[in-house]
DNA sequence: CAAAGATACATAAGAATCCAATGCATCCAA
DNA sequence: TTGGATGCATTGGATTCTTATGTATCTTTG
């Protein structure tokens, strides 16, 4: 299943403060990898999404980045900064939160994790 | 809790479909009351985002309208055509997905219905 | 060895979506 | 009679994401 675009939006600052609130430090191609792996290709991060993403997130103070050279391609690493640290699981709690509104809202049968 | 309204986004015309797939028929108002009812204030629809979203809906097929007056007052009642029916399921059926999908890439605990 | 595909960054134009503000009008209760 | 609730609607702006494009390196395969 394919998601209609809609629903993403809105969660891709989450889904980016997550991952690397659980790998410490990813680059941006990685992060699209992982999530693909993850959902098992259901959500496939655009880089026109994700790039602009990483800067704002970087621009509002909640990640930190340093620059790799692998041979003589650059890699860009980011990592959550402390104040990213703490907005990535308010993020997380939130959109848990909605899930479970939603889920009420909507009359969702949700399989227990 | 308030949500920040980025959450909202995308899932809006799925409520929408939900609602009038409950209730047969009903009003704009009517919607954003029972929304807020139903999710114990949490989602509060706005009117700059309803009726556009009503109205978009209309257009493509899946609502039918029909106004009544109470006393004077005009009341557009919304209901799902047959084709609303089916994209209604769909739709419902497509977030149940992508919440189980974002469920397991955040690793949330999610209570059991 | 050449070409294609994967890796890796980035930006820009446009579409889509939602919010805040505003407007109009009626009804009811204090 | 006035404020709050009911009920419709539009507009301007902000935000977010997609599509397209651009640059460059590395790896695999025919």
């Amino acid at each position: 299943m394919i998601y209609s675009s809609e629903l993403i939006k809105g969660t891709l600052k989450t889904i980016v403060l997550k991952m690397l609130e659980d790998n410490r430090k990813m680059y941006g191609y990685e992060i699209t990898q992982k999530v693909k792996e993850l959902t098992k290709d259901r959500i496939q991060l655009t880089e026109g999404a994700l790039y602009p993403t990483l800067h704002a997130l970087e621009n509002d103070g909640l990640l930190t980045t340093e620059t790799e050279y692998i041979g003589k391609r650059v890699r860009k690493y980011y990592s959550l900064s402390p104040s990213g640290k703490g907005k990535a699981r308010e993020r997380v709690s939130e959109l848990a939160d909605f899930m479970e509104t939603m889920k009420l809202l909507l009359d969702i049968q949700v399989k227990p994790a």
